[in-house]
DNA sequence: GCTCCTTATGTCGAATATGACATAATATCC
DNA sequence: GGATATTATGTCATATTCGACATAAGGAGC
């Protein structure tokens, strides 16, 4: 293979080759804003059309109402993976998680 | 409204109506560690085509090469956050994160 | 064989996310 | 109005995840 010629003359400093398509710190965050409010919705959502209360869906959860809350507010404070697992633990596919994170959140105020 | 009838009756013990689709913990699990090994998969083409070596990615993510080696290597100490951070930070949009959380991931052998 | 580069694995203190609890706010009935 | 149910917000001790480091393991070229 010649990769070490291209590999030494590509990513020498940081402007490795190809796309160039290396997102901010800033466009990184709006992003992982987005894609928390998508899941936060798909929860809420969820939860929603099993009428079940937040205390319901904590206790299945084994966590509490006060976390339940907070993930539907896509509050700083949660993790990608306790949406993520909550929304495959009530029943959701993968694939039913992928598109709730490819949709733009319909909540987009504040 | 009449939903307090209907959250009488349903939701009283732990079955909840409409579709029954809740998944038990094992099969969470199970999904969790596939979508993870699809994410795992996605960091380690991204920066393969990039002609990265872990530790320039490591830096790119403000982390280190042990991290990123166990990151693709779906360790189960590293959280889906870091992983989708990471793929957004080499540029990938909130869709492409979806599509490999989607689609099963290739490399299933253990 | 040896050297150099890259990746894998184990361990640590520090940073972050967690469940739990209290309590405030917001409905929804009478 | 009050009583009751549900949801929101703040705090805290514990648990998990973090970056970092050391070091082993795997390859590529000599």
């Amino acid at each position: 293979m010649d990769n070490r010629k291209r590999k030494a003359l590509e990513a020498a400093g940081w402007k490795v080759g190809s796309a160039a398509d290396f997102l901010g710190l800033d466009e990184e965050e709006a992003a992982v804003v987005e894609l928390k409010l998508g899941l936060a919705d798909a929860v809420k959502a969820r939860r929603g059309r099993r009428r079940m209360t937040q205390e319901q869906l904590g206790r299945l959860l084994g966590s509490s109402q006060s976390r339940v809350a907070k993930m539907e507010a896509a509050d700083s404070s949660v993790s990608i993976d306790l949406m993520v697992r909550s929304l495959l633990r009530m029943g959701a596919s993968r694939k039913e998680v992928a598109s709730c994170i490819a949709e733009t959140p319909r909540r987009r105020a504040a």
